[in-house]
RNA sequence: GGGGCGUUAGCUCAGUUGGGAGAGCACCGGCUUUGCAAGCCGGGGGUCACCGGUUCGAACCCGGUACGCUCCA
């Protein structure tokens, strides 16, 4: 049998036992933060468990699209290797809702496996939790098994749990002995199921669903008991098709062999094999949690794509091939599997570009690592060269150097070599690039031969010389993890890096590094803080959405829990009906009021949690000492609502308006609706023009003027899709649907039909006015644009308009175009700043040719010196005072004569000191700074700067001013600093 | 959720104890010129991510925010 056929016999068979077939939900979780890929065909019936949801029907049959990336045995190294461990699996199951039990449950899969799959009988074996006497018992009375093939097992093997409180129970587990264990495992005398030889393969897990584990850990009964089953289909297609493992089946040969085909590396089990594998199973999990509306990106489970990205680069490149070339292989994945899974056929376009800018970003990242991994390398290296004699690495470097200049006609090689090794004696020898140096030793060394008349063994002693000189390097653990914490570079490319180059890297220290950085990420964990339970205010029904037609209800309150949050309390309330809209489908939640019996809540947060409708509320009023009322009237925000609903229809509308303007590929990848603006995530493969744009938002605005009718109706949703309404990509339906139809609503003749649970305008008219207010990348293959519609619009357009008053009064462009107006203002600024410039530039002219006047004569260390030092009120500000320092320079320069200049100039608030030396002075021991300090420091301020030019600043102004001003004072001042220097 | 790193010219990046904002490439102009990244000279181009603090003075130090990269959970 093909996979094809086992899966769909495997849906025909419970089908045929009466089993509702329901599809696979998305791999990206819909509701579930817990939750970062969906990894169980149970995780879409999760409430049933939990007891906070129901169904229309109590048996269910599917193929869960799974995504497992950790987990006791699902670690992503195991991927390759093992031949039946995959980060993206099918996972075939049967489900009853507190219908049958444990004796249909092993029946049934007992007989699919026999009778219509064909496996053989005395090769099964069954495994049963330690306590579960019934699950053997019925084994044994439902089933041909050889008893001697039921075995029992512990907890870690056969019981199943959510998590740490919740439902849980035993399981019972069908193996099959394949008679030798897998490819490179170990044969293991009387091996049995759950070991880890490989020669069992697990293939079915029946979970009986009989307890609710609490917060204690104590187990009690659950009135309902439940049937969760999960079989794996590729290795039933493994099993069948009698090969050595999963990626041998029709699951994965077709994209294996293009692997092959175009790495031009075979695949072959008895030589290379694990980089094809690992390149097949991560486009899997990638193209599918891509379809599904999944992002590589830098947190939660877009982290995860990228890692997943990121290993199937490495061993790409492991097949010896260099650019991008996983996006490549998704034409044949969707050969194989698009048939069953449409989605991946759909969105094959988008895919691809994903995919493709993300191993381009990739190999940027590579190219990082191999920078510090080479600034690494020459810094250990000198350490590790000095260490055995300090003048060892100098002699040998200038010896080589020696050698290429040797070299009359000169390659690009040997001039940067040479130039490199040159730095030792310019005085530079700290900066030489070992790591180049080291990596064109070789190439060096046989060019120099190749080109020169070089001494051949003499230059051969001088390589051995320097591999000497490394021998014994190791890479520091610090540097490891830098690369790896940092950069992102796998330890095993540093290590392969490494051996390349001969040398090697402290894997124990990188270790120890490792677990410090996990100790150091645990101990930042934030303590949460248990939710206590609800408790009950008044029974009956509960949650019923009453918010599409009204907006205030007269209620009930059903149940109730208090909270703690920023040091206050507040409360989470369950309403037997109401009319508050919990955030869902990209449509923010209402806020609003619930009121009774002198309580009064001001709602600020409505949540879906399993079938309830959780309102999350501080509270307003509370009268003293009277318990939480029955009777309440719960009341939407009219106004805050009112912005929402323009913005959710005009959705619907930008999404129709765009796929006529972009083209039919252009798919809702998300979205916000909420009172002041809505996004639109959308997939397209470009930036939209301005032009396309525009398009765009004025079909919108026509649709709005001619003021379609939206309507709402429930139907099945096969009959909507028949309708062809629109579905979000990545959403999870139930079997009734809501569809909004903008437009008329018999003829298919609409302007957009969607399935969508929000809440929407009557008429396209009520919007009023729509703008896109902005686009942006949000990642490769997908846009965002920002846009108001209704109010928010209106309020947006109105801040505009008084701007553009303001601007065109401001400039006074009166009737004409203000843009010209600004435009022409902005020249002559340019010419008036260039004119300024010229202005100075003469002025400091006249006041420096008045300074150098000016010339004092002092000593310094016994020997005659000119000092030059002014006030000025030529400049105002930092520049114009530093150029003045330079000219004083210059005239003394040409003066032919040693000496400084310090000139002052009130800036803003501050007055400012720019001292100058000359070099002549500078050698003397004068150093700019350290003058210019002292000066500052006799009036309360500081300063430094560099020997030949310094600047100082003082708060003091006006003493400042006198300081300098006074010339005969400063002289002194001057004379006694000059003497402490 | 917790760490590490980053953000400087259109691009790639340098910037030393806090003291005059730089290089290469790209662009514009001129000169020279037929050889693979042409050369030489000149020029334009900056909110040093943003906000606040310390200081006479901040690209640099401190605090915060945003965005990006990266590791852990």
């Amino acid at each position: 049998m093909t996979s094809a056929e086992i899966r769909q016999a495997f849906i025909d068979f419970f089908a045929a036992q009466k089993h509702t077939i329901v599809p696979s939900s998305p791999v990206i979780p819909q509701d579930d933060p817990t939750l970062l890929f969906i990894n169980a065909g149970m995780n879409q019936f999760k409430d049933v468990f939990l007891g906070t949801g129901t169904r229309e029907y109590s048996r269910a049959v599917d193929s869960q699209k799974c995504i497992r990336v950790s987990g006791k045995h699902n670690d992503l190294e195991e991927v390759g290797p093992s031949p039946n461990h995959h980060t993206f699996f099918e996972m075939l199951g049967n489900w009853s809702f507190g219908d049958y039990y444990k004796a249909e449950a092993i029946r049934w899969a007992w007989e699919l496996m026999t009778e219509v799959y064909k496996l053989p009988a005395d090769k099964l074996y069954a495994t049963v939790f330690t306590d579960d006497d019934e699950a053997h018992r019925l084994w044994e009375s439902e089933t041909s098994i050889d008893p001697s093939h039921i075995s029992r097992h512990g907890h870690k093997d056969n019981f199943w749990e959510m998590g740490e409180v919740g439902p849980c129970g035993p399981c019972t587990e069908l193996h099959i002995d394949l008679g030798k264990p897998a490819p490179g495992r170990q044969t293991i005398e009387n091996d049995g199921p759950n070991t880890e030889s490989g020669r069992f393969v697990e293939l079915w897990n029946l979970v009986f669903i009989q307890y609710h584990r609490d917060k204690s850990g104590e187990l009690h009964n659950l009135p309902a008991t439940h049937v969760d089953t999960g079989a794996g289909l590729e290795r039933i297609a493994r099993v069948m098709q009698g090969v050595e493992s999963n990626y041998e089946t029709d699951v994965f040969s077709p994209i294996i062999s293009e692997i092959a085909e175009r790495s031009g590396v075979a695949y072959e089990l008895n030589g290379i094999h694990i980089p094809h594998r690992v390149i097949a199973d991560h486009l899997r999990a990638l193209t599918f949690a891509i379809a599904d509306g999944g992002l590589p990106g830098n947190e939660g489970r877009g982290y995860v794509l990228r890692r997943i990205l990121r290993r199937a680069s490495r061993f790409v490149r492991e097949l010896g091939v260099d650019g991008p070339f996983v996006h490549t292989l998704v034409p044949v994945l969707v050969d194989v599997m698009g048939h069953h899974f449409s989605e991946i056929k759909e969105r094959q376009q988008h895919i691809q570009t994903v995919i493709r800018a993300e191993e381009e970003s990739f190999l940027r990242t590579l190219d990082n690592g191999l920078t510090v991994f080479g600034n690494s390398f020459t810094r250990t290296f000198v350490e590790h060269a000095n260490k055995q004699g300090g003048d060892k690495l100098p002699a040998w470097a200038e010896k080589l150097a020696g050698a290429g200049k040797l070299v009359t006609s000169k390659s690009g090689l040997v001039n940067r070599y040479v130039a490199e090794l040159d730095k030792l004696t310019t005085g530079n020898g700290d900066s030489i690039n070992y790591n180049y140096i080291d990596r064109n030793l070789d190439e060096f060394a046989s060019t120099l031969k190749a080109v020169s008349n070089v001494d051949a063994a003499k230059l051969d002693e001088l390589v051995n010389e320097f591999r000497e000189l490394k021998a014994g390097l190791v890479i520091p653990a610090a540097d490891a993890f830098k690369l790896y914490d940092t950069y992102g570079f796998p330890l095993d490319l540093t290590q392969q890096m490494a051996r390349e180059r001969g040398i090697e890297v402290d894997t124990d220290g990188f270790d120890r590094e490792m677990a410090a950085a996990k100790e150091r990420s645990r101990a930042g964990q934030k303590f949460v803080q248990g939710e206590t339970d609800f408790e009950t205010v008044s029974e009956g029904e509960h949650s019923v959405f009453t918010g599409y037609d009204s907006l205030r209800e007269s209620t009930e309150l059903r149940l109730a829990r208090t909270l703690e949050e920023d040091g206050e309390t507040k409360y989470a309330l369950v309403l037997a009906k109401t009319p508050f809209y919990a955030e869902s489908g990209g449509q923010v939640c209402d806020y609003g009021s619930i009121s009774g019996d002198g309580w009064e809540f001001q709602v600020y947060d409505v949540r879906n949690e399993g079938d309830r409708r959780v309102h999350y509320a501080t509270v307003a009023k509370q009268p003293d000492g009277s318990s939480l009322p029955v009777k309440v009237t719960a009341h939407v925000d009219e106004d805050r609502r009112g912005r929402i609903l323009p913005h959710h229809t005009t959705t619907h509308l930008l999404q129709a308006a765009l796929r006529d303007v972009l083209g039919e590929h252009v798919t809702q990848a998300g979205s916000a609706v909420g009172p002041e603006k809505m996004t639109f995530d959308f997939t397209h493969f470009e930036k939209p023009s301005e032009e396309q744009l525009a398009r765009a938002e004025a079909i919108v605005n026509e649709a709005i003027r001619r003021d379609y009718p939206v309507t709402a109706a429930q139907m099945p949703i096969d009959e909507a899709k028949s309708k062809g309404a629109m579905a979000l990509f990545g959403e999870k339906y139930d079997d009734v649907v809501r569809v909004i139809t903008v437009g008329d609503d018999d003829g298919g003749d609409n302007f957009s039909m969607e399935l969508c649970g929000g809440t929407h305008l009557t008429r396209t008219g009520e919007a009023g006015l729509f703008r896109i207010e902005s686009e942006t990348g949000l990642s490769a293959g997908v846009r965002r644009v920002e846009c108001t519609a209704g109010a928010a619009a209106y309020e947006r357009m109105q801040q505009e308009r008084d701007t553009l008053d303001r601007v065109i009064s401001t400039v006074g462009s009166g009737g004409s175009d203000p843009a010209d107006k600004i435009a022409k203002l902005l020249d002559r600024q340019k010419e008036m700043q260039k004119e300024i410039e010229r202005l100075q530039r003469a002025a400091l002219q006249g006041s420096v040719d008045m300074l150098t006047d000016w010339g004092h004569d002092l000593e310094f260390k016994g020997a005659p010196i000119t000092a030059v030092f002014a006030h000025t009120d030529a400049v105002s500000d930092k520049n114009g005072l530093q150029q003045v320092g330079d000219k004083i320079i210059e005239k003394l320069t040409q003066a032919n004569k040693d000496g400084f200049g310090i000139v002052g100039a009130t800036m803003d608030k501050t007055y400012m000191f720019v001292a100058v030396v000359t070099p002549g002075l500078i050698k003397q021991g004068l150093m700019a700074g350290k003058l210019v300090g002292a000066v500052a420091k006799t009036v309360g301020g500081g300063g430094g700067g560099k020997p030949d030019f310094a600047t100082a600043g003082a708060k003091d102004v006006d003493a400042a001013k006198s300081l300098i001003s006074d010339r005969a004072g400063f002289v002194k001042t001057l004379s006694s600093i000059l003497e402490s220097l």
